[in-house]
DNA sequence: CTGAAAGCGCTTACAG
DNA sequence: CTGAAAGCGCTTACAG
């Protein structure tokens, strides 16, 4: 008869109650066992949590959220998680949030921007207790709104002038410079540095600044450009490229740009030519770590973003609202790691 | 003095109407269109919804929850969202579940099965008007119980006796099937396949079947399993495979598989072999599109499982709850694909 | 130790 | 054309 209870949809905490005896509130309290201060026998908490077990009484969320004014949940917003980066980021803040009583919600926004202003709506009612937010171009209107509603909000990825709030961003330009320096120390002289064309302004920046900074320095930086979307004479143009540059002894790839690069020599001719080059791959490739000859890498520190992160949405979390959150930006710095062995290099 | 008002935190239904001198229920009619038959004189409705925008009012999405019983949210779970397949799924389900008026809301899992239980909690508190779920193992009981709520669930990717609701599956002995004989009508006869380690049961028993076929057909296929987690000598095994089978002439990737060995070859002695022979890949994979010599690739029909999902979900919805769900199990068919040309075989 | 009541912010009949 | 009122399912003081 249980079951059958179970079978009419909805069990609310008024059956739970009336199956127990006892009105609503004590049902209330019993099963949110912070709440009690010993005002509720131990045997009566159990009873009732058993009822409420044995009828699958789920609360209803909406219900609670309407009036404790928190939903526990944390909106994780970007153009498309299937950009690897994204996801792994995700999975790492998922279980900070965990830890903290937050579920992680994930939420693609896409490219079509008027869907972004539907799910905004969708998502600014108070849905998320928080935000956490890749920025992305024409949207910043909308992005500028959140932030007038105070609640806390902290960007990654991209940094958007005017936006007064937190930002943790990665130091693609430290990255950069870290690889070079890394390559010129073992003694080689003619670098390329192979990447993604990329609509990722912190990156352009970034790269933009590092090679102002070589060419201050006299170090001749050769640069391939592979576009993101391969078209047919993609891989030609790469060919292309090592074919013209044999004087080339080392490589630094950018994220994104090794698989494309190494998927497109394999069934092309200049293979065997890169087999002999020292090679620094800026990426989250696991299993780069693993080949031979080996591949320095330099990893996004996903797990310092993460933290990073995790630490401003916290504070302005528990922060009374009075309080003005501390705005800033913190850029984190990736690590260099030598292949195989994972010898953290000191700057 | 309007910027004053909305630095305030909550603008509520109330704030609005005070504002437009109407009572509460004008401003709700007025915001909502589609219930309006007439009753408030279009002057009024665009007076109010200036007033609304003006002051920044996002209706309380608990409040109307609440209230409608639905939440527009729909649920997709699956273990890990860095997953390509389920990345590209949750972006194509998305675009349709906005046509319909829904919003998609991505949940990564996680492998931690205890957490899970904590988020279905979560999650079953109504928030979800749907599910679209990719079961994973160990938590078969809370699908079940998830099913006794009668809430509108379609499963994908992995079928599980005696959950008794709608499933949308890959065909992936049909994919391999078609490949292989694609390479046998093109004159290959000795064939590779390569394949992750995967604890897909889904695939394990398709593949299973395949080689059962192939064996009761005479055809000889030699298999190469990659682990899903490199590991220092996982390069040396696939090069090593390769060293042993130069009778090799023709090679079907699984799933994953064949950015792993690319990238191995590139950096191991054997990848010129590579090049002579004939490749189809199973995958998703962009870019092999554009290799050349062309692969054929066999691509998961990605567009038609979404289709699938969508239109078994939006059923559920529609219907109304009396009625029993055609429970079902739709196997898609993935399509042979001739790279460059995009000519599509017909089995 | 337990119950009655207010209220979170909406929508939806219903009455005027 | 517009307003007053009920109620969705909870939690939280408060009263006993």
């Amino acid at each position: 008869m249980e079951v059958q209870e179970s079978m009419n949809q909805k069990i609310s905490i008024k059956d739970v109650a009336k199956k127990a005896g006892v009105c609503i509130s004590t049902v209330s309290i019993a099963l949110n066992k912070s709440t009690n201060k010993g005002l509720i026998s131990q045997v009566t908490i159990e009873r009732i949590r058993d009822i409420a077990k044995r009828l699958n009484y789920q609360p209803n969320s909406f219900a609670k959220s309407l009036r404790t004014g928190r939903s526990g949940l944390i909106g994780f917003l970007v153009e498309d998680i299937s950009n690897p980066f994204y996801a792994k980021l995700a999975s790492a803040l998922e279980n900070q949030a965990d830890q903290l009583g937050y579920t992680l919600v994930i939420t693609n926004l896409g490219k079509e921007r008027k869907n972004f202003q539907r799910k905004m709506k969708a998502f600014n009612g108070h849905l998320f207790d928080a935000f956490i937010i890749a920025p992305i171009h024409g949207i910043y209107p909308q992005l500028q709104a959140l932030l007038t509603t105070k609640r806390p909000v902290v960007f990654f990825d991209q940094f958007v002038p005017g936006l007064n709030s937190d930002f943790v961003l990665t130091d693609h330009f430290h990255a950069l410079k870290l690889g070079t320096m890394h390559l010129i120390k073992k003694g080689y002289s003619n670098i390329a540095l192979i990447k993604i064309e990329s609509n990722n302004q912190q990156f352009i920046n970034d790269y933009t600044r590092y090679m102002r900074v070589m060419k201050s320095r006299d170090k001749k930086i050769s640069v391939l450009d592979i576009p993101k979307h391969f078209a047919n004479d993609t891989q030609k143009r790469i060919i292309h490229f090592f074919d013209k540059h044999h004087e080339i002894d080392a490589l630094i790839f950018a994220p994104g740009a090794f698989a494309k690069t190494m998927l497109s020599l394999g069934r092309g001719t200049t293979s065997s030519f890169i087999q002999n080059m020292k090679i620094v791959a800026y990426d989250n490739f696991d299993l780069l770590k693993h080949l031979m000859p080996t591949i320095t890498f330099i990893s996004t520190p996903i797990e310092e973003i993460c933290l990073s992160i995790m630490e401003k949405l916290n504070a302005k979390i528990s922060a009374n609202h009075e309080v003005l959150p501390n705005v800033g930006t913190i850029k984190v710095k990736p690590l260099i790691i030598e292949a195989v062995n994972y010898i953290t290099l000191k700057e």
